[in-house]
DNA sequence: TTTTTTAATGACAGCGCTGTTTTTTGGAAA
DNA sequence: TTTCCAAAAAACAGCGCTGTCATTAAAAAA
């Protein structure tokens, strides 16, 4: 099994090394007769280009990054695997990259991650994405990247977003139209961009139905199975207690159902709890957790997309996603 | 910022071009003054070797592959980490490469997998490491490879694993010590190596201390949560249900939390529960489980090591891991 | 000191491909 | 039929580095 260049298939072919480059690049201007003979060489021959070769001569590396960061294994692995299906789908190498954005030496790890890689683009995950130190290495090396649901819209970078508002709306209606009546809700961190377009969304949909902000039991979390519990402890243990929470997202939703087993609450039957995500730990907590789902998968491939987009045109691309209300057994009407 | 080249920095300090090739690569034979001259160049310069140029001409590539399929995420995103951290220090990429090992053409796609990459080795994780056609198309492409938790000990694979038979032991002795003498065992899949190795660990501790295997309450699950749950409520409703279960990984045993749940059964007040890996989940349930950590990060790291010193000395590597009790709140002293 | 051996450095080709430039080709217009 | 012109194909250089060999400097032996 030794190598077989583009050099032994033009030869195959009878026809010039460039030809055979061509074709498999392509490129226009070729004949169809041409392009046959280089097929069935190609194929004789199980010929396939050399990544390096081609970086070298043609200065891009085919290689595309993904930088994550301190994640939720669930939602950055659907993460991976989209970007990933994108870029074989586009004859791309997917090279994962990682820092920690809670330490102090941010810049100097990025840059020494982008100078030696040589990359040809960057997807960008949260909370690296709304990171001032990352971006500013990405924009110093002129390296094209595109955001996975940053913060912050910058109408001169790529990005993909979910539409968080919207899909709180609709989780209200759901909650709504079982009859609930007293809510309670679980925030997220500050520092977290969906917690507060979850939060001022939920808010939101319930003054349009006559809730003042106050009627709302609130507590905060952090985004953890562990803060749940106390959140929901917090709010289980009120004056008046809801009949359904909205934790914004499912660690801390599943938190409440450990809270709730402390308690004595019954889920659905005494509580309705609903999360957000639609990952995995969605599916292990009894009764199934009733949230929303993000197409994270497909908003990984869209990112890669609009990357591969940017540059062959330098056009940058935007693209928001919607969620889908996954009904499951953590929801139902109050008893009461 | 335009591109610093080898040339660069060889005029700047006055050397030849291979000379800084020597250093670069840390070769022998190097004049510590001219080490210097050249360090002090490439600082300056802020010169990073081009990896597109070195693979061409060194014919080996300095990326690495993981393969991975149908992962259990902690698990799998654990393994990356680890690998990712490898990479980094020996000045690798690491490029992620998945496959469905429950396809039908998997031989097809690690041969289109393998023949663009042009890696200079793998990493194979489970099950894709105990899989035939996988292995096949490896040992086709002559590309090196080290296998993590392989089922089969093959003498001429590099591999890595963990004692799982030595963790079960220790797992049995704490059970024991809390007094425990009635058990349950969740078996995994017959297909998975961990299955089996914990399984027979497991009868033969038990044996050990004077029980047959008809007095273990076994169920059968598939290494996920909803299986763990049919199993839980099988084990629990059997005559003589025990006092504690081992499950033989964690998100079997979250699942025995829901079934015990449903029963109002009390953990670990009735009943203790151990569970296997200290995934992710392992701290998402309520008390959290008690479980066997394995070094999964640390295995992960030696695997990329394994298969770099494979590269310089086509020695075969292995190594075997220690796992550890991690003692939380799932586990008790039996009430009577 | 001179000669031999060994270590350190340099010169040069070429890895496999693509961008650019030049040549050829086929077909429409004259 | 000949001329002209675009489109298609070929020629060729070179991307940035490392392997191989030739050369020089240093160390050891004579």
């Amino acid at each position: 099994m030794k190598k077989v260049t583009i050099m032994d298939v033009a030869r195959q072919a009878g026809v010039s090394m460039k030809s055979v480059s061509r074709v498999i690049n392509n490129e226009a201007s070729v004949r169809p007769d041409l392009k046959a003979k280089v097929d069935k060489a190609v194929a004789e021959l199980g010929y396939r280009p050399n990544f390096a070769a081609r970086a070298l001569a043609a200065g891009r590396s085919f290689f595309l990054g993904i930088l994550f960061d301190n994640p939720s294994p669930g939602y950055t692995l659907q993460i991976l695997n989209g970007a990933y299906a994108a870029c074989r789908a586009a004859g791309f190498q997917l090279v994962i990259e990682s820092v920690d954005t809670s330490a102090s030496d941010i810049r100097e790890t990025m840059d020494g991650l982008l100078a030696s890689a040589r990359l040809d683009g960057m997807v960008v995950t949260p909370p690296a994405c709304d990171n001032a130190a990352v971006i500013a290495a990405l924009d110093a090396r002129k390296l094209p990247y595109v955001l996975l649901a940053p913060i912050r819209d910058n109408p001169e970078v790529a990005s993909v977003r979910s539409n968080d508002a919207a899909a709180v709306h609709d989780l209200v209606r759901h909650l709504w139209g079982l009859g609930h009546r007293r809510f309670g809700l679980i925030d997220g961190p500050a520092t977290h961009g969906a917690s507060q377009w979850r939060r001022e969304a939920f808010v939101a949909a319930l003054e349009e139905r006559g809730h003042a902000p106050s009627d709302i039991v609130t507590a905060t979390g952090e985004f953890t199975f562990s803060s749940g519990i106390g959140a929901g402890l917090q709010i289980m243990r009120a004056p008046q207690p809801p009949t359904a929470i909205f934790a914004e997202n499912d660690d801390m939703a599943a938190g409440v159902f450990a809270a709730a087993a402390q308690l004595g609450v019954k889920i659905p039957d005494d509580l309705s709890v609903v999360g957000f995500d639609d990952s995995w730990i969605a599916r292990s907590v009894w009764p199934e957790l009733t949230t929303m789902r993000q197409p994270i998968f497909e908003m990984a491939e869209e990112a890669v997309r609009l990357l591969l987009d940017f540059w062959k045109t330098s056009e940058v691309g935007k693209k928001t996603f919607d969620c889908t209300l996954v009904t499951r057994g953590s929801t139902a009407p109050p008893r009461r």
